[in-house]
DNA sequence: TTGAAAGCGCTAACAT
DNA sequence: ATGTTAGCGCTTTCAA
C-alpha cells in the first residue's frame, strides 16, 4: 500500500551506514565520504525517500519557510507584489507561503502574533498590510525574529524596511501631468488633508499626497479639498470619475487625474467613460504602482512603474540578514531601511 | 529574552495538571472537567502560551494544512481563483498553503510527488495547473492522500475533480454574440482543430473550442482555420486583436470574438484599438471567467462568470471527504466529479 | 477524569 | 569519516 513511508532509518539501513551518516549526505554537510555519499543518495532515490519536514523543523527549529503576509490576492497590485515576492523567495532555496488577511484591522498582528505557525514554523516574514499601524510594536510582536515591514513609512524604521518611492513618485506623476498640458489637475488619494498635516505623515498615501501637493503647488496650481477624492480600489475609482465628469461638464473643467494607486485609475477612467469622458482626449490619468494589467488595459495606463523585483531582492536579503546574524550569534544590527527604484511609463492615458 | 517559549509543560505545570490533561483541554477533547480545563485556558492565556505546530504534527500526522496549486498569482483569472479557494480553506478551520508553478511543465507533478511537504505538512491538496496532462498517474502520484483536481476535464475521472462548465460556457458565449447579431465571428482558444478531433478532447480549452464550434454550426455559420485564433493571455490577445483588426480592414469583416477566456479578451480589446477598432461599436468581444477586472475594464467585458465560490466549497467537500474517510478507515469511494454553475454577463462589449 | 510512558523522525552534540 | 546518544514538544495509548 505504500503508505508506509519510508524514513531515514530504512535509508541508513539498506545504505548499510547509521541515520546520522544517512541525514549529512542527503543534506550535503561535509565529512562525508564522497563514495558514502553516492551511495546514501542513490538508496533514498530508489526507495523514494521523503524528508519527513516536521521531523526535521521539530528538531532543528528551521523550515526554510519564508511567510508572505498580504492584505489580498485578487487585486492588480498585490498579486503582482505577491508574484515578485514568492518567486524571488523561491529563487533563494526558500519556500513561500502567502497568507491574505483581507483587510482585517488586526489580520496582519494576529498572523504576526497569534498564529500557531508564525514563529516556530516560519524562518521570517514579509508584511505589507494594512492595519499594521505604525504605532504597533511590530518589533516586539515579532520577539526578535527576521521581519521586513513593506511601505511602514516610518519615520524612524523599528523593523526592517523596504519602502515604496511614494512621495517622489506621486510628485513625479503628477508633473508628467503637468508637462502634458494640464492646467487642472484631481488628486484620487484618500481624501482631503492640509499640507500642514502632511509634513509629519507617516503613512503611504499620506506621502503619496505629499509628494502629489508639493508638485501642484510648485506650478503654481491648486492644492485644496476642490481636487482631492477619495479611493484606493476600482470601485470607489468608478464614482470619482463619475463625479470627476459631472464636475467638468458642469464648469469645473478638470484636464488631468493622478491617482494613487493603479487600482484605482482603472476605476477612474471606468467611471469618466460611463459619462462619456474619454482618456485621454478629455481627460489625462496616470497612476502609481505598475500593475500589468496597465500594460493591455484600453487605454493602456501611464504609471509610475516601481520596480518589486527589486523591493523582493531588498526584503530577501534584509531576511538572510537577520537568519545569518542569528546563526552566528552575531549582534543585532540596526532596523535597515530601503527605498525603491521607479520610473515613470508613458502611455497611452496621458498622450497628448 | 522571551527568547524562550512556553511550551505545554509550562502551562500543564503552572496549572498544577499533566501535560495530558492540559493538552486535552487546549485542544477541546471530551474528558476533562469544566474547571480543570478553564484553569488551563486561563494558565495558557496567561502564559501566552502558543503551540508548537511542528512538533503537533509530528506525532499526529495532522497539519490542518491545504496545499492549493496554481500557475501564477499574477493572472485575472488565477489571483480570483486563489483568492475564493483561501477565502473558503480558511472559513472552515484550515489553513491555505498557495504555491505556484509558473506554467512549469512538470512543476505541478513535482509540487505533489517530490515536494518534502505533500503528503507530510498538507492534510489535502487543489490542484490547478497546466503540465498536468490527464495522462498522469495523479491517483497514484498524490498516494491515496486527499487531492482534488480544478477543471482536469477526464472522461472518467481518476481523482476527485471539479470542472468548470467549458463547453456548456463557450456555447452560451457564442450564442451570445449571435443574438447580438454577429455574423462573422472568431474564436481565440488554443489555434484550429477540426471537429472530428473535438469529439475526444478532454482538456478545458478544448471543450471550450467545442463548444464554440458547435454554437456556430449550429447557426449555420463558418468554423474553419480562418476563424480560430491562438491565445490564453492578454500578450498573445494583442496580437490576435491586431490580426483581426487587419483581416476586418481588410475585407474579411469579423464583427464578433469569442475568446476562450477573459485574459486573452482584454489582449484583444487591446489589440484592435491599436488598430483603431473599437468595442462594441466595430466588434462586440466576450470572454470567460468573469475575472474582477472585466467590471471595471474599458469597455466592461461581458463574460461567462463561473461561479468561483461554488468551486472552492465543492473542492473543500471533496477533500473533507476524503479527510473523514480516513480518520473513520472507511472504505474509499470513488473519485467524485462536479461541474460548476455560470452565467452570462453581458456588459459593454456586446452591447448592440 | 487524570496521568505515565512511549515515541513520532529527525538532527545537534558528542564520542569514536 | 562515521556512529551513538539524547531529545525537540507534542499526542497516542494505556493504566490508574
Amino acid at each position: 500500500m505504500g503508505n508506509v513511508r519510508t524514513s531515514l532509518r530504512d535509508v541508513a539501513a539498506e545504505a548499510g551506514v547509521s541515520p546520522m551518516t544517512a541525514s549529512n549526505a542527503l543534506r550535503g554537510k561535509p565529512g562525508v565520504r564522497r563514495s558514502t555519499r553516492q551511495k546514501v543518495l542513490e538508496t533514498a532515490e530508489r526507495l523514494n525517500y521523503r524528508i519527513n519536514l516536521t521531523a526535521s523543523m521539530l528538531k532543528s527549529g528551521r523550515s526554510n519557510i519564508i511567510h508572505i503576509i498580504v492584505n489580498e490576492f485578487d487585486s492588480p497590485f498585490y498579486s503582482k507584489l505577491v508574484q515578485a515576492l514568492a518567486d524571488e523567495t523561491t529563487k533563494r532555496g526558500f519556500t513561500p507561503f502567502v497568507e491574505q488577511t483581507r483587510y482585517s484591522p488586526d489580520a496582519g498582528k494576529q498572523a504576526l502574533a497569534s498564529s500557531p505557525f508564525s514563529g516556530q514554523l516560519f524562518d521570517g516574514e514579509i508584511i505589507h498590510a494594512s492595519g499594521l499601524g505604525t504605532n504597533l510594536p511590530l518589533a516586539k510582536l515579532n520577539a526578535g525574529r527576521p521581519l521586513v515591514l513593506i511601505d511602514g513609512c516610518e519615520e524612524t524604521p523599528s523593523v526592517d524596511t523596504v519602502n515604496f518611492p511614494n512621495e517622489e513618485g506621486a510628485r513625479a506623476a503628477v508633473q508628467h501631468l503637468i508637462e502634458r498640458g494640464c492646467k487642472h489637475i484631481a488628486i484620487v488619494a484618500g481624501g482631503y488633508a492640509p499640507r500642514s498635516e502632511l509634513a509629519r505623515t507617516e503613512t503611504a498615501y499620506g506621502l503619496r499626497l505629499r509628494g502629489a501637493s508639493s508638485a501642484l503647488i510648485d506650478a503654481g496650481l491648486a492644492y485644496d479639498e476642490s481636487v482631492v477624492l477619495r479611493a484606493f480600489d476600482s470601485e470607489n475609482g468608478i464614482v470619482c470619475g463619475r463625479e470627476l465628469a459631472e464636475k467638468t461638464q458642469g464648469g469645473i473643467p478638470f484636464d488631468g487625474v493622478f491617482c494613487a494607486n493603479d487600482y484605482s485609475a482603472f476605476g477612474v477612467i471606468r467611471g469618466l467613460a460611463d459619462c462619456g469622458l474619454r482618456v485621454p482626449d478629455d481627460m489625462k490619468v496616470i497612476g502609481i504602482d505598475g500593475t500589468s494589467f496597465g500594460s493591455y488595459a484600453t487605454p493602456t495606463l501611464s504609471t509610475i512603474q516601481v520596480d518589486l523585483n527589486q523591493l523582493a531582492q531588498f526584503s530577501l536579503d534584509m531576511i538572510a540578514r537577520r537568519i545569518d546574524e542569528r546563526d552566528r550569534g552575531t549582534e543585532q544590527q540596526a532596523p535597515a531601511c530601503a527605498t525603491i527604484g521607479y520610473r515613470l511609463t508613458e502611455r497611452e492615458s496621458t498622450r497628448p
